[in-house]
DNA sequence: TTTTGTTGTATTATTATTTAATACTTCTTA
DNA sequence: TAAGAAGTATTAAATAATAATACAACAAAA
């Protein structure tokens, strides 16, 4: 506790950046208003430390706080940065005025994501059906292996590094439908790579089904996703197969990332 | 230049996480990919400083590098805070089924943006026609006095910050109808006031009509905007005024910010 | 109301961390 | 092929960040 465990003997490294920042990625979905020693412990500073940097956030307008209740929460800055984002990424400007088409054409929920760890994150959301908040928003994060992204991203992996994944990425029962049976997914993965797309169904949010057609950059990795969200009501798997998927495709193969 | 200008007295303050803060920022719609040297420049650092906070923005995570050309973008980190700025924001929760809804009903583009300084920033984007990609960005910055969202938030201000408001805050010439005469914009104010909605014609993007209801906090300040973005070749003034504006206000008065 | 505990704020001596100068390497382009 | 520009690595110096601690404000309980 005296010592921290190992220095970063990288002078070129500024360790109060990074503090800094882990204070900010401390909000998030269940962590909405943080007070200052709730954030000193889960950021896993002193109160000292965690007073410095909110501080430093707030001056600057990254933190906004509450005068009342003295807790902090995200600003707008956090958005700002999110249009920064857009703007340096060529698949969500190739993909964004597809997506709009298509989601006309389809009437139905369409989205992009891209590849992060053992993740998927939306970097576009066409919303039209209510559904839950969270499959509304941009940066949103769902496991890759309970996702129809993930699913094709995994397809197009190489056999070492999708044996990998397989076995060692997280399931976390999200529906009671989420399927945790890893060779069940292997099977998922492999219909998929025959199939050229993803499908997932009840996995994230019951009575939906997902299906996601692989975007692919010059050296032939899936650089990001073109994906759709139905109702399973609305939908039989049937007609998601015949009628979306290859819409999809068609979409997904219109992208092509030059560099 | 050897001395800074001005010490910030202030021990709570961290430099180092303010000037990280700025290189993230650096990046734009015009600055999407940046070197070192660039970078430096832009931020007003030398080149070690630029170094060590880009090493540490990409060994966390938050910048990408191009081993290429070893110039810098934001990283999907960008993504993740605005997912944690939306599930912070009562008001973006509030209003995003609402919207949905709305667009449906309109088959229009409607947004949500809330008060920014001088600018206003949108929070909700429910893009259904094809625009300009700022169009349809979250994060996206406009200065208020050029857009509907705008104005009805100067209609509702006090006197004195509108008077403010209206003198001092930036107009840009965005498009070569945008209005930078002054009184001609406290007139449309003055408009909007008695309206109950806000009105911009051609500012922004020319054939746009943009319009734009107020949402309340507890305190009688607007919190922010519900928007709507039509065709001016499709949507004739009047039509505006008889179809459109009021089916906002409605949505707009059903969200009540209690906290 | 008083007491107790919790959370946020302010101050300061100590030193670890950041800093900026400079030299080195790699890439670009003329 | 050489010159210039851009990125990388190293280091000595000291500034600026640190963490301990004391203080204040608030909330809950007695």
């Amino acid at each position: 506790m005296a010592k921290p465990i190992q220095k970063k003997q990288d002078t070129l490294f500024v360790g109060s950046l990074e503090k800094g920042l882990r204070i900010m990625s401390a909000f998030n979905a269940h962590r909405t208003e943080l007070g200052l020693t709730e954030l000193a412990e889960i950021v896993g500073m002193d109160k000292s430390a965690a007073q410095r940097f909110t501080n430093t956030l707030h001056k600057t307008g990254y933190l906004e706080k509450d005068p009342e209740s003295r807790r902090f929460r995200p600003s707008l800055k956090f958005l700002e940065l999110a249009a920064a984002y857009m703007w340096s990424d060529p698949f969500v400007q190739l993909a964004m005025p597809k997506l709009i088409d298509l989601s006309r054409d389809l009437g139905e929920r369409v989205n992009a994501a891209r590849p992060a760890g053992t993740d998927i994150i939306y970097v576009i959301r066409i919303p039209t059906q209510l559904t839950s908040f969270a499959a509304m928003l941009i940066g949103n994060k769902v496991q890759a292996l309970s996702s129809s992204s993930g699913r094709i991203i995994l397809a197009h992996m190489g056999e070492a590094e999708r044996r990998e994944a397989l076995e060692t990425w997280p399931i976390d029962k999200i529906t009671p439908r989420t399927v945790t049976d890893r060779s069940q997914i292997a099977r998922e993965v492999e219909e998929a790579a025959q199939q050229g797309y993803g499908i997932a169904v009840n996995q994230n949010i019951i009575n939906e089904i997902g299906v996601a057609a692989p975007v692919f950059d010059r050296i032939g990795n899936v650089a990001g996703t073109v994906q759709c969200s139905v109702s399973s009501l609305k939908w039989p798997l049937e007609r998601v197969h015949n009628e979306i998927a290859p819409r999809l495709m068609e979409v997904a193969n219109s992208i092509n990332l030059l560099r």
